[in-house]
DNA sequence: TGATATTCATACCGTTTCGCACAAAATAGC
DNA sequence: GCTATTTTGTGCGAAACGGTATGAATATCA
């Protein structure tokens, strides 16, 4: 175990926090929070269950540091595509292209979107996950509405940069639900192609 | 205990099988399936546990009862709403409207739709579940697209029926999402009118 | 080298979970 | 009135649950 640190005494950590966080992520992400177990997470992170508290705290804090890596994720890519210089159309068509094939992802099963896929169903309960779940649906509705006010022009004869964020954010919202029970990728890419047919000018 | 059919001798129900699908339903509604205990199920139906496997089988059987009845409930109310002899702008305007004030519901903050809220975390683990959901969505599709074939005229420049269908069931679920994340009446609302702009022409 | 501090491994805890067993209650049939 | 059948009410069992306690292992510090 390499420390790039001085490290303060005490037996080094056998594990990369970050490495487990993914590794956690992707059970929560197949089964959701709640029928995710300690012993899915102890098996597949390979850590015992103090070692997980003793990096996370809690199984519920767990999730919230895989949530949160997920959001921080996606906006980031989102952001970088949508600084694109490139006509709107384009952006926007591969964008969701490469959104299918994110969602598209798993080894259980297409498994959709992490933060759509398990913390909706959480949101009525768990006010963490349903206030972390707010705020990356208004940060992508946020990201498509200041590019799409950029690039005006662009979009179809009536169509609103107010309006056409919230459509842009719910193609990936529906994508995501599609994707996860089980959608071809020729279905879910037409329904792409549709979304940006409706979203910019021809 | 008022029976109209001949019963079979033995101590008759003290309960509606129906009212207590509803009951269970929106305790499911709420938690999700795995979240949601047999205790829980029990207090929200004043039943006991055997009564209520009698009744309904197992756990599992009584969820998939509840999704099964939301998945009816929602295709018949959308088929009927779209046979309405309207202009379709009005039509999808009234739906989606419709839509919004249902997904607001709930008494523990609002609850979205139980098929989206609670099925899509199911999904990957569940086949029954992502079966059903599958089938909802594919319905819900095809309802909407029949309607767009009969009414082509109406639908915006360049937009499809096949286009335009899993958009507007897209719509459903990008509410269903922001309902239960918390989002407010009028950014809803907003949200219904941006899709019908797109959709429909001026 | 011994003291101190941190992490890992093992075992354990109290509680909850789902589903079942069985006797009592309530009806129909003969 | 007795028998057969179905439902309810109570209790139970095995397993699973999230989390904790404790000693051994592994490092740094003095």
């Amino acid at each position: 175990m390499v420390q790039k640190e001085t490290r303060l005494r005490g037996r080094p950590r056998s594990f990369d926090p970050d490495e487990v966080l993914d590794k956690a992520r992707a059970v929560f992400w197949n089964l959701g929070y709640a029928a995710t177990s300690l012993d899915d997470l102890a098996t597949a992170t390979g850590l015992n269950r103090p070692s997980l508290y003793a990096a996370f705290g809690d199984k519920h804090a767990l999730y919230m540091a895989a949530l949160d890596r997920s959001r921080t994720e996606a906006t980031t890519a989102l952001g970088a595509a949508l600084a694109t210089e490139a006509p709107l159309r384009a952006v926007l068509q591969t964008i969701f292209d490469r959104t299918v094939d994110i969602y598209r992802r798993g080894e259980e099963g297409q498994r959709g979107c992490f933060l759509v896929g398990t913390a909706v169903t959480q949101a009525v309960d768990d006010p963490q996950a349903r206030a972390l779940l707010a705020a990356f649906i208004s940060e992508t509705d946020g990201l498509f509405r200041a590019r799409f006010e950029r690039d005006a022009a662009s979009l179809a004869p009536g169509v609103t940069p107010a309006g056409a964020a919230p459509m842009a954010s719910g193609t990936f919202h529906t994508l995501a639900v599609r994707a996860r029970t089980g959608a071809s990728e020729a279905d879910l890419k037409a329904i792409a192609h549709a979304a940006v047919t409706m979203i910019c000018a021809a």
